[in-house]
DNA sequence: TTCACAGTTTAGAATAATTATAAACTGGAA
DNA sequence: TTCCAGTTTATAATTATTCTAAACTGTGAA
């Protein structure tokens, strides 16, 4: 839970002007209990749904990316043609449906990783992530 | 490297009907030592380069999700706009720098998991990547 | 308070990647 | 050789996203 106050302070921290818009978007995202999966499309229509006067489509995605370079979100690897994103942004991984296109958070710990390579010269790692796909059994 | 007796072959086993472009992207994607990493749009460019009579863009698509399909080549997972396949379809993983957008194989025994959640009630791993996303140091 | 202006939002156009359409073509069984 | 389901093709359509440029709005200074 995340009071507007807070929610003011973390977009300021980050440079980012607290407009009404960023403040509904980020309430949407961050005020609640469980970590959060979802696209543009379903951001915009959760954002939106119950709104007379809507957020446009364009701020939807420049937040989203704004959110995801001050490092409030993560987008998430898929070979799903659209941009997935996830509040969660300690590192963990995730199981991915792909026929409800559904991800699921894998706790931390459930992942054991007891060999990783180097990378190649003149890079360092950014980021380890782990996708198990799913099937019917 | 694989002759176009093989390459009919492969087509065949798999309900593909070897047709002259079939044969010449598989050859394409096949006939070679290294695996390799390709989009729709690069391996379009690779197939035409220097042919008068070009393969259409739509039958490369075709060809690719037919080459999916079949098992013949695996799409990889990348936070990209663009699908990414890979000629290798053994079980690796991969180092991603979103820098150059490329992507580089990292060979199964360099990765070591000890540990791996198990999946959700009624469904059952298909498969595990790891991707290594690598940033300037 | 009000002003000024850079930062932000917006509708709609533009772009990029992919998929659909439907007419023409072709591999291969008979 | 013929026939036809499977395939290819050019092009249109669709989907997700980014761009554009005009209108709007937080905010710091007067």
């Amino acid at each position: 839970m995340q009071q507007k106050k807070e929610i003011i302070n973390k977009l300021r921290s980050s440079n980012l002007r607290p407009t009404k818009q960023r403040i509904l978007i980020a309430r949407k995202l961050f005020d609640r209990e469980e970590t959060f999966h979802f696209t543009a499309e379903s951001l915009n229509k959760a954002v939106n749904e119950k709104r007379h006067t809507k957020i446009s489509l364009a701020t939807i995605y420049n937040t989203v990316e704004a959110f995801k370079k001050a490092g409030h979100i993560r987008e998430i690897l898929t070979n799903n043609s659209k941009s997935y994103y996830d509040t969660n942004i300690k590192s963990h991984h995730h199981f991915y449906d792909p026929d409800s296109k559904k991800l699921t958070d894998i706790d931390y710990q459930e992942v054991i990783l007891k060999k990783i390579p180097n990378p190649p010269k003149g890079k360092k790692i950014k980021d380890l992530e782990v996708v198990i796909s799913l099937q019917k059994k």
